[in-house]
DNA sequence: CAATATTAGTCAACATGGCTGACGTATCGC
DNA sequence: GCGATACGTCAGCCATGTTGACTAATATTG
């Protein structure tokens, strides 16, 4: 019992390794959210609003239905949020031109203001926790996150930025789309 | 404009970086809760109450305001969540020996149970994306997710780990705590 | 071209888990 | 003995998730 638990020991020392990661997951979450969180309730929003938001200002021209696959929600939750979004003038929506049924979404100026102030907070949070723990180490953050999330949302971010970078620069021609489902058909 | 968004640019690369680390946070934070979130909804529990059982386990004898700190919640949250805990018989409450005010609380048998099989699901997918990222890519891990938490937390975490430590073996003595607050007088 | 599938919107009802505010009780410590 | 502290509780509100049922417009396919 005693052995069990003594810090001699290499399980003891994983599992509380284990622990701790849990630990500083919950904790780092929380904090990630906080500033985010109190900016939102000033204007009388929440943290979905942040979330659609953020994706929306993310892939300009997404569709509803992608933006539902990204962030798992129900299109009724979705539909609340994004309709108080698009009232208050954060949000717009076009037709599609190749789908008419298609609704694509982008920010508006003021969307765009609020998102880069809302999202610049945990920029900065992150960009001072890199600077003090590294190159290597931020290395090393992304590498076990993309072991815990979920293979196909990592797949699914890693395909949209390489086709975003691929991408950066170019007009954005044709239907006026970013590109997001252009090609993938989903 | 184009320069701007180029791959040669430091500063796109720069906000690419922290964009990613922001969206890697949130998708792997879905990711951490979903399986505890499965197995809790078939026994009619929600997310808060893993959380509770996790630092009721995780410092037994804990007592409810220093439960609260942890948290950030209402004590009228808590509550809530606590007397089903305690109803269902997965968490029992002592009075404190030396402070007959304080309610110390702890997992009974079966609560052991529910939390070692909530959190074995989070601790298997840490260990998964431990192995396949490195010991070095974890120490990088922890000092991010480190710099982004709450001081205060991180303080606290590190306190209490190490008190547990120096107490491992040791006999829960005197009033049947695990020394939580014996010495902070919080 | 007609039938079917897809995309989006809406209404209604419900659960979870935060919150505030207002009190009550027991116990501790000065 | 009295003020502060630890805990409990009632009542109600809000944000954000859920299910289920249905409609409308448009696209696709046999």
């Amino acid at each position: 019992m005693v052995d069990l638990k003594s810090g001699a020991n290499p399980l003891f020392l994983r599992e509380e390794e284990l622990r701790r990661g849990i630990e500083l997951m919950f904790y780092a979450y929380r904090e990630f959210t906080s500033e985010p969180d109190r900016i939102l309730e000033e204007i009388g929003f929440g943290r979905a609003h942040h979330r659609a938001i953020y994706f929306v200002g993310r892939y300009p021209g997404i569709t509803i239905s992608e933006l539902l696959v990204i962030l798992r929600i129900t299109k009724q939750s979705l539909s609340r949020v994004l309709s108080q979004l698009l009232e208050r003038g954060y949000v717009e929506q076009t037709r599609g031109k190749r789908d008419q049924r298609q609704r694509l979404l982008s920010l508006t100026e003021s969307g765009r203001a609020l998102e880069t102030r809302l999202t610049d907070t945990q920029r900065r949070r992150f960009a001072a926790a890199y600077r003090s723990a590294g190159a290597e180490a931020v290395a090393g953050f992304t590498a076990v996150l993309a072991g815990i999330m979920d293979p196909k949302d990592l797949e699914r971010v890693d395909r949209l930025r390489a086709r975003a970078d691929e991408e950066a620069g170019e007009q954005d021609k044709a239907d006026g789309r970013a590109g997001l489902a252009a090609k993938t058909g989903r």
